[in-house]
RNA sequence: GGAGAGGUGGCCGAGUCGGCUGAAGGCAACCGCCUGCUAAGCGGUUGUACGGGUAAAACCGUACCGAGGGUUCGAAUCCCUCCCUCUCCGCCA
């Protein structure tokens, strides 16, 4: 690469561990996440964390602001003074007056203004490391729970089928149908990889051509093939850094990450910037593999393909204004529904709770697939609304066309959907006592007009 | 991997031997004027953040010319480190 000195070692120096390029806010010099609206709402956004059952505290904060601005009314006085004392040097010189005594007096001002100005970086770096550790705030339609079991259902569609004979999990209709192959996919990689092999591959090729058609013929999405791995700058923007580092696969020695959702790549497309007004809604859709180190999860859903280091996934990301993004929440999760729908696969939505919210988001509704085997609705897919979150963090903005001024857009994003437990609910919900499985009728076209897969002979 | 060029405001693009440059000039946008309509033309306005101030404004200050550090009374301008982009050569799907 142009313009690197090797070191040492002859190769590049990154960042190490935990070290993310620094958050740049807006424009500015020393600006915050949203120091303002957490310091003008300190009840709300403790009551915020109450909800979410967070232990993070606002105490201390409070006392570091109010510190930090002291010490900047002082700093700024002395740079004031010396700007003035500067302008006044350089016009005696222009005069060819004599400025000594001047620059004398100045000289010890501007190293007392150094002392000064030393402290400040601690005391905001101690701010801005609390303000990247804050979650959203929840919208106000969420409702308030502790956890999963909190989350009330919105609706429910199609019926789950009931079985005349004993039914199969996906593990073993594809172990049967010699269509997918965990034992061999430990010996490539390790735990949580599938192999997927003919009628299995093209099963999820398939998919993804069908999810990826309907989105952008018929929801109006602009297809987009983003990086499949991006940097540290990409996952504060959209909140998976700082504090989730231990769920991301780090490419050793690199700034990269691999992704774990086309989230990343995909809503920081605009980072760093001003949109056009007119182009809002902003919607994107695109097939990535997502990877995930699934850390903390051991002994969940070791079996199948339900929980993986890597799959597929159709994203569906969206920029709006923010009076937009309530209804663009509820078209989204209807784009991800109406795949289900297609499919012809039993599903529920369900709000998350409190609870159960994710960091950066401000509301979610869960799809859940009917799995047979496990006798109960699981995640396939995702919604939800970051409000300005993601794009305060990755500076996301448009300008109003009236007033000419600069806004945070809200960004939004969900699966439609998670391929991988779209293959397993597919397996599983049209499972035949022979052992094939019926294939969707709207899936056919993309499978050269395969209707059933039977074992290969 | 080797060699070179460059990173300035919404965009393009000047910045001389460091000082009066938040930053010329142009475009775009907005507001007036002019004009059968449109186009052209004329005048004016238009960055962001933080802090102070205000009921809210006005207003005042500070910072920002890829990032970080240094020299200096003073840096877009000088020095160092890093990042990124582009061009050519090499290698490669």
């Amino acid at each position: 690469m142009a313009g690197d000195t090797p070191d040492a070692g002859g190769g590049h120096t990154f960042p190490p561990s935990r070290v993310y390029t620094r958050y740049v806010p807006l424009k500015g010099d020393h600006g915050m996440l949203d120091l303002k609206f957490v310091r003008d709402n300190v009840a709300a956004v403790e009551e915020a964390l109450r909800k979410r059952r967070s232990t993070l505290s606002l105490e201390g904060f409070v006392a570091l602001d109010r510190e930090r601005r002291e010490r900047l009314v002082l700093v700024e006085r002395m740079r004031a003074e010396r700007n003035a004392a500067s302008e006044e040097i350089g016009r005696l010189r222009r005069e060819k007056k004599d400025a000594t005594d001047l620059m004398e007096r100045m000289k010890s001002l501007s190293s007392r203004l150094k002392g000064a100005e030393a402290e400040l970086p601690a005391i905001e770096g101690k701010m801005e490391e609390f303000l990247l550790s804050i979650p959203n705030v929840p919208a106000p339609s969420v409702p308030e729970g502790a956890g999963e079991e909190d989350n009330p259902t919105v609706r429910t569609w199609g019926t789950p089928g009931t079985f005349s004979f004993p039914v199969k999990d996906h593990v073993d209709i594809g172990a049967d149908l010699d269509i997918l192959d965990f034992d061999r996919a430990a010996k490539i990689a390790g735990g949580r990889f599938c192999l997927s092999k003919g009628a299995g591959a093209l099963l999820e090729r398939a998919l993804i051509g069908f999810m990826l058609d309907v989105h952008t013929r018929e929801h109006g999405y602009l297809e987009v093939l983003p990086p499949f791995l991006a940097n540290s700058a990409s996952f504060l923007g959209t909140g998976q850094l700082p504090k989730f580092e231990e769920d991301l696969f780090r490419v050793a020695g690199t700034d990269y990450f691999l992704i774990p959702t086309a989230e990343v790549p995909v809503t920081n497309i605009v980072r760093d910037e001003i949109l056009p007004v007119e182009s809002l809604p902003l919607k994107m859709t695109a097939w990535t593999p997502c990877f995930r180190a699934e850390a903390g999860s051991y002994g969940k859903d070791t079996r199948g393909m339900i929980r993986q280091h890597q799959f597929n996934k159709v994203e569906l990301v969206k920029i709006c204004r923010p009076e937009q993004s309530a209804e663009e929440l509820e078209k989204l999760t209807a784009d991800a529904e109406e795949i289900l729908k297609r499919l012809g696969l039993p599903y529920r939505v369900v709000t998350l709770c409190t609870g159960d919210l994710g960091f950066s988001a401000a509301k979610t509704y869960d799809i859940e697939v009917w799995i047979p085997s496990q006798g109960r609705y699981r995640e396939i897919s995702s919604c939800s609304t970051f409000t300005d979150f993601q794009a305060r963090r990755a500076k996301i903005r448009f300008r109003e066309g009236a007033s000419g001024k600069t806004r945070l857009a809200h960004t939004l994003n969900g699966s439609g959907l998670a391929v991988g437990r779209t293959v397993v609910a597919i397996l599983e919900n049209f499972q035949r006592e022979d052992g094939s499985v019926d294939v969707p009728e709207a899936l056919r076209p993309y499978m050269g007009g395969m209707a059933r897969i039977g074992k290969r002979c």
